[in-house]
This record gives structure tokens, C-alpha cells and sequence, in this order.
DNA sequence: ACCTTTCATTGGAACGTTCCAACAAGTATG
DNA sequence: CATACTTGTTGGAACGTTCCAATGAAAGGT
């Protein structure tokens, strides 16, 4: 007659056992009689019992919930890797609690704290912030990976990431393979993915002998930043485009299309991240493939690993990107 | 010394007052004396206090908390939907708790009950495959609304999501008003959502007295269901395609350019959703745009008024699309 | 000077679990 | 036939909160 749930003492007392042995029963002990074991599982089917999670992580003091920061679900790249967080977690008996932050980098450290309050039991940050000291004092307090960045280092926090430097060698190193040589890069803008990615091409321009091309084109990780670079740095007459992401990418082709130049047969495209979309008939961008769901599957791993073994020092893993070859780089046009 | 998080007591005696004044402060009661109150707020701050949302929730027998469902993150609709709730329910005090259902259907149940579990206060579901039974026990036991369907009709159960006729006789007649008539549709597959769009582009044609050019291809959501499924069309010479997605719609256009025509010269195409990378410029896609970010806020504020007033009668609430036109339609051809 | 209010504070019960020590009732060991 | 183990079961403490009823102190009213 009561409204409310029933508890574990309604199911005892409708067995007819005490709340202790449906608690044994219930988290699959041997050492209960299977006659007990039957009448305790048809009371909990009858009555509809279910666990409550709370009573139970404040007694066991374990929350079996990791909590996952992303950036900014708009993104598919963030998306695609917090699949493969989920899919690793679930496979371990954890739950994921997932907030995504807002433009606010303020508000990320508040959203931080509630997930804390839950008692997670780990955080994943795929993208973040957080200034060195927030890190710092998070990752001392609970087991901390994050995703996608590497470039703080912090005692007790281990990170995922692709090699951005290496990835951007391919991306040249595949133009160049097709005869390209005036090969412009449209920057993602000041941030340290950005940063590494605009390294490695002027480190793979410089390598192959291509320094004096060298061009970096200020521009940003959003559709319409890349297509006002590209605009820009079509004045350079390039005949290869790299650019700092998918999504910008995309817009940079629009730009190249508007100024009436075919992609590829003037202009070779090419990306970064790999995402899905990327794939779609429409687009079939070139592009260096992070494998983000991996991405994802590691950082879980790393976090299920640090739980049970807070003070292993750092690791900072670095999973290999890979070029997908797509249609929008081709050969240069020959030379006039 | 003691290496576990401190506790309420912890603060209680470090500030010299008992856990309950503690706790009265934390709650910003206004019955705490000014010193005590100080005396507190530095106990905290010193000793890096933190609530346990456990403990808490287990003796308030309240979760502030709110499960979220999702079908598929990958799918850019459920994660613009997905944003609109995450600000709604954050503005009111709630955290979310995010769930993405995996290929299973089996599997969506489960998660389901680790949701509850957690003692979740509600339940929104985006999109999901759920029978009507189980939705019936799910709105019975907690308050539960469900994002982008209304085809099941369940007690106490609310629903938010656009009116999919109208939608897709705004598409025909913006197309009719371009001066199109062969106008074909293609469907989204065996789904709820789907049938809808199909019968309201079938019902507009009948109005605009083109019953005899009504054609259905069968296709589906996806970029390669699109694909096909326009190529299949182009046999019947269409001067436009109404596809029932744009993720679909986007694999349509492909198949049309690869048939050497031209988009919307030749062909207008017309998709439904109002994703937001359908506005990049490389794409640049005519759509029926839901409101999505809005479907989330409405979801979660049903939410929120029925955890206090649960037996209010179910309401299915529409929101209407709206026609965005960007560069995939155009006049139709003149006659020949 | 006494009673009543208000204000700030407190101990303890409750929330629904898990887990430990204890214990009966067999069963095997010497 | 006592002793020792097993096997199944149990009550009660603990987990970290909130909240209620009770308390003491200070202030106000007559």
C-alpha cells in the first residue's frame, strides 16, 4: 500500500529471510541456499524491487561511475570518442555520468565539482580548459585522464592523444607524393592541437625541401573559418590546401568551390580528426583519421587501471592517426 | 592524516559546531549566526569539503538528478536535442545522467534500469525502441517523457516533437511553389518518424492535385540509404526530391551529382531536420528545421513540472518546423 | 522579576544499503 | 562422543547526509 519503493526489508520480509541474506543473494554469493535464492529472486520480481544506488555506493563507498567532461557535443569528433569511453566503461560494470561544458571555462570547474559530489570515481576530460593548477588539484584527488591533449603535464594524470605533429608529416607528405609543392596550411587558430599540427608542416615542408613555400594562414576549427581562410589564401595560388580540421576543411572546399576552382584538379583539400561525416558521398574528404573511438576505449582503460592503482606515475599515450584517401586531394596540375 | 575524503563531521569539528549547524550553513539557511557561519565557510575551504550527492540523496530521498536516454549519439539530431536539455535541467538545479542506447534494444532496457537505480527523478527519452508495456511500467514508476515520437499513446507519459505532416507538406509546397511537380520522396524506412513525413508529403500532393506523380522510394536514414535510394528515383526523371532526412538527403545529392546533374539545377533537393552541419556552406542544404535545441528544453521542463505533479493527465505537445531554404532548391526546369 | 518569544544550536533518528562477527544445525574427523 | 569444520543464516553497525524535536541563551513584554 505504501507509494514509495520498495527496500531491500520489504523483500526480505515477503521471503520470509532476513534483509542480509537478500543482500548476499542479490550480489550473486554461493552461499545461499537455492531454495532461499528462489524465494528471495520471485519477492524482488513481485515487488518490482530494484537496488537504490545511493544507499549502496554510501555503503560500499564506491560510486561505479566515472564521469566524462566533453567540450562541446556539437562536435562530432567529442561524440565520437565519448562512444568509445561508454562502450569500454559499460563492459566493466561502471556507469558514466556525462556533462558537457558550456563556453564558460568558469562553469566547467563548477560542472567538475557536482560530478565529484556524485562520488565518480574517475574523470575523463575529452577536450577541456583547465588551467595546469585545476588539473593538478583534480588529478590528485581523483584518478584523472584526458583526451585529446597532452601538453600538460601533471603528477598522477595520464593522457591520450594522437601525435598531431606526425599526423600533420602525412598530410604533407601525401601532397607532396601526388607532385604538390605550393602547399598552404589553414591553422585551427591558438590552441596546442593548432599549435602541433602547424609544426609538423613546417616541419615535413622544411624536410622535403620545401621551405620556401611554407605558408600558415591564420584560421579557426569551424566551417566558416575555414572558408574565409581558404579565401585568403587562395591569393598564393596554392595547389594544396591542409587544413587544421574536418570541419574547417569543409568550408575551406566551399571557398575554393566559389572561387571557381574544382576540387581536386586544382586544388587538393585535406583535413584532420576523421570524422564520420567526413565519409558522407557529399564531402569524401581526404583526411588524417584520428581513431576516435580508440581514443576513447584507451582513456577509459588508462581510468579503470588508475583506479586500482592511484599513484602509477603518468603516462602520456600516443595512438597513431591514419591517412584516408578520399576524394578531395589529387595529383598537382603539372607545373606551368 | 586519514587519506579518505573529509565528512561532514570532519568540517563540524574543525570549525567547532556540530555536523547539523554544518549542514543548515551548507544549505544557506538564514539561521546561522554570522561567526558561525564564517567559521564554517573557512573549515570547508581548508579542508577541501565536498558533499556526498550520495549520502545526501539517500536522506532527502531526492536525486536532483535526471536520466537521459539517447538512441544514438552519432546521429548530430539527438545531440542538438540533447544540448537544449542539458541547459534546461542545469538551470533548474538538476544534473543529467546520459545513456546512449547501443544497436541493442534488449540493451536499452537495461540501461534503463541502471537509470533507475540511481533513483533517477525522471526520465527523457530521445528517440528510442522501446514496446508500448514497457513504456507503460517505466511512466508509471517515474515521471518520463519521450523526445521525437508521440505514436505511443501511455498514462501519465508526456511527448514532445514536431508535427512530421506538416513538416513534410511545408516541403512539397515549398518545392510546388518553385514550379516543381515531379516530386518524389524518399522514405526514411520502417519507422514511426518516417511514416509520418511519407503520409504528409502523400497528402500535400493530393492537395496541389499531383496525386498521379506521387512516388515513394523506399531508402532510409543514412547517407548510403540516400544514396541508392535516389539513384533508384532518377529512373522516373524527378525535377525534385523530398528525402526524409538530411543525413539521407545529403547521400541524395551525391547520387545526383554523380548522374551529371546538377543540384538544384537540374534536381532541387529538399531534406528534413535542420541539422546544423547541413548549413555549411560545402552543403548547404534547403531543410524543414526542427527546433531542435527547443525539443530538448520542452522535454526537460515537462520533466520538471510533472516530478511535482505526477498524475497530471499525458500531453503530447508539437512544435512546428520551419522551412530554411538554402541553396539545394531552385525553380524547376521550364517544361519541356 | 517573571513569562513568553525568538534565535542559534544540538543530539539523534532516519534514509537503504553492505559487511562483519556470531550462531545454529548439520557433517565430517579424531 | 566430543571436537572441529562447513553451510546457511542473522542482527547490528557503519556509510554521510538531512531533519526534527529539544535545548539554552538572549531579548522582549508586562
Amino acid at each position: 500500500m505504501s507509494t514509495s519503493r520498495p527496500t531491500i526489508n520489504d523483500v526480505a520480509t515477503r521471503a520470509g529471510v532476513s534483509k542480509s541474506l537478500v543482500s548476499l543473494a542479490l550480489s550473486g554469493s554461493t552461499k545461499v541456499s537455492d531454495v532461499s535464492r528462489q524465494r528471495i529472486v520471485d519477492a524482488v520480481a513481485e515487488l518490482g524491487y530494484r537496488r537504490n544506488a545511493a544507499a549502496r555506493s554510501l555503503a560500499v563507498r564506491r560510486s561505479h561511475t566515472i564521469g566524462v567532461l566533453i567540450l562541446d557535443l556539437h562536435n562530432p569528433v567529442f561524440a565520437e570518442i565519448l562512444d568509445g569511453v561508454q562502450i569500454e566503461v559499460r563492459e566493466h560494470g561502471f556507469s558514466t555520468m556525462l556533462i558537457s561544458g558550456g563556453a564558460d571555462p568558469e562553469l566547467e570547474q563548477a560542472e567538475i565539482d557536482t560530478l565529484l559530489q556524485f562520488q565518480v570515481e574517475g574523470l575523463i576530460l575529452i577536450a577541456h580548459r583547465l588551467p595546469a593548477h585545476v588539473l593538478t588539484d583534480i588529478a590528485a584527488e581523483v584518478p584523472t585522464v584526458v583526451v585529446t591533449r597532452d601538453d600538460i603535464a601533471v603528477p598522477f594524470m595520464d593522457s591520450v592523444s594522437n601525435d598531431d605533429v606526425a599526423g600533420a608529416r602525412m598530410a604533407v607528405d601525401h601532397l607532396v607524393s601526388l607532385g604538390h609543392s605550393r602547399i598552404v596550411h589553414l591553422s585551427g587558430g591558438d590552441n596546442p592541437v593548432s599549435h602541433a599540427r602547424a609544426d609538423g608542416y613546417r616541419f615535413a615542408m622544411t624536410q622535403h625541401g620545401l621551405a620556401q613555400h611554407i605558408r600558415v594562414v591564420p584560421g579557426g576549427l569551424t566551417d566558416a573559418k575555414g572558408y574565409t581562410a581558404a579565401r585568403d589564401a587562395l591569393s598564393s595560388a596554392p595547389t594544396a590546401l591542409f587544413v587544421a580540421n574536418d570541419v574547417a576543411a569543409i568550408g575551406a572546399i566551399a571557398a575554393v568551390e566559389n572561387a571557381n576552382l574544382r576540387v581536386p584538379e586544382d586544388i587538393s583539400v585535406i583535413g584532420y580528426d576523421g570524422i564520420s561525416i567526413g565519409g558522407m558521398r557529399r564531402l569524401n574528404l581526404t583526411t588524417i583519421a584520428q581513431p576516435l573511438a580508440d581514443l576513447g576505449r584507451l582513456a577509459a582503460q588508462h581510468m579503470l587501471h588508475r583506479i586500482n592503482n592511484r599513484t602509477a606515475p603518468a603516462t602520456r599515450q600516443h595512438v597513431s592517426a591514419t591517412l584516408v584517401i578520399r576524394g578531395t586531394t589529387g595529383p598537382a596540375a603539372t607545373k606551368v
